[in-house]
DNA sequence: ACCTGAACACCGTTCAAGT
DNA sequence: ACCTGAACACCGTTCAAGT
């Protein structure tokens, strides 16, 4: 009476309960988030979409993060890595902005993904190609190994925060509040106590997402490139093995 | 029978039960937050905290984001501010990077909540504080105003995220693999396929996590100096207001 | 008018027990 | 050996009903 009467095709058109396998956890995960949003990705609603116990996913997946990772390294895949190739139009530049502008667009649709992103980095196929072609793109414009290293994470940490920031904003209607209030509080700041903010007033708030995003890559290309080099010390030891 | 004996000081020597108020409810978020973690700081465990139930906390608080936003402003206040002071010793550089790590310390020890910043921005009396001050060594330092505002969200969202990555990181015994494991995959990358990650191997993973923070406020600050001035746009208009 | 008990609709994760 | 039912220990938020 549980749930095997054997015409049990209850839910779409799937002809039979298909044999689990991570990869088809990921894939149904994936198709779950399009459909009702990563907040719908748990570990028990996932199951019942694939008609089984939340206890059974385990066998494949270690825990939700490592379910986010997974999800959001197939979501990389959708990025457009063509500007990395040395034949693309444009400088190198240009091409980077292009390239990680791409990453931001796939991983602006899934705020909550890239929120994610920041804590428990993805470490997938696709993550690793986007590495690569940010790399290629530094190492063209004759940027030092150890620039690069560093500037590499400086670039997508910047455009993954970027991407979790709208998390939130414009999405139910009582949600704007949090920047609506932030924007008055800025907008009526006392020029006694806060003067800077009073003398700027409007003009903290200039400017639309997108010429912020491009600007903050003007911002760290330049940077990275003028910057002094980074210290030379051992790999990084997390723990002294005591 | 169900809470009311007349001596039930059941928890701590709390004399009796205060009356509740959105300050009262902040502080006592504060205290559970230093002494559980961030994690416990949910609404029916705060209910549970002031010897009420989880709804009475909705008549002071929208809901659990502005709590958290509350907290993070509290928490605010330890940021020391004194490196904006003109009389400060250091130029104005070195005393931006005295302030920005001074916050990235404090929101260093509850990483969840730099998470939860990253989305809902608080917009209390100490953020407006931090923003001030920012601004004001910006100024010192003779940055136009319009960079000066766009570099503010660029130096606080770098800070905000820096702290934020380290969630998770060295928590629990297990959450150490998501790091580890990318470890792996970067130095186990195939020269074939990922020729500039396997170029680069270890050099990808040096250095610490301060030094890593000290040479992204480098970077930033000459971007923001060197970069072309922001495009001048009207204040942002989110909705057309259909 | 103000406050809140109790309910609704969920979570992640574990482990003893089944096949 | 492999898988999972059922339980444990929680969540946020709402609203009808109490004082």
């Amino acid at each position: 009476m549980t749930a095997h009467s054997p015409s049990a095709r209850s839910r779409r058109e799937r002809p039979a309960k298909p044999a689990l396998t991570r990869d088809g956890i990921v894939d149904t995960a994936v198709a779950l988030m399009r459909s009702e949003g990563l907040e719908r990705v748990t570990m028990r609603r996932l199951a019942q979409e694939l008609d089984t116990g939340p206890a059974s996913l385990y066998v494949y997946v270690a825990n939700t993060a490592e379910l986010h990772a997974a999800v959001l390294d197939r979501l990389l895949g959708e990025v457009d890595l063509s500007p990395a190739d040395a034949t693309a139009p444009g400088d190198w530049r240009e091409r980077l902005v292009r390239l990680l502008t791409s990453y931001v667009e796939v991983v602006f649709a899934h705020p909550a993904l890239a929120r994610a992103a920041l804590v428990a980095r993805p470490f997938g196929e696709n993550y690793l190609g986007l590495v690569e072609a940010v790399l290629a793109l530094l190492a063209e414009g004759g940027v030092p190994p150890r620039r690069a290293s560093w500037g590499l994470d400086l670039l997508l940490q910047y455009a993954t925060a970027s991407a979790a920031e709208h998390s939130g904003r414009g999405q139910s209607p009582g949600a704007e509040d949090g920047w609506d209030a932030l924007t008055r509080a800025l907008l009526s700041a006392s020029p006694a106590r806060h003067p800077q903010i009073a003398a700027l007033g409007s003009a903290l708030l200039h400017g639309t997402g997108e010429e912020r995003l491009a600007w903050g890559f003007q911002v760290l290309i330049s940077g990275i490139t003028a910057a002094p080099e980074p210290p030379t010390t051992p790999c990084t030891p997390p723990a002294p093995a005591s």
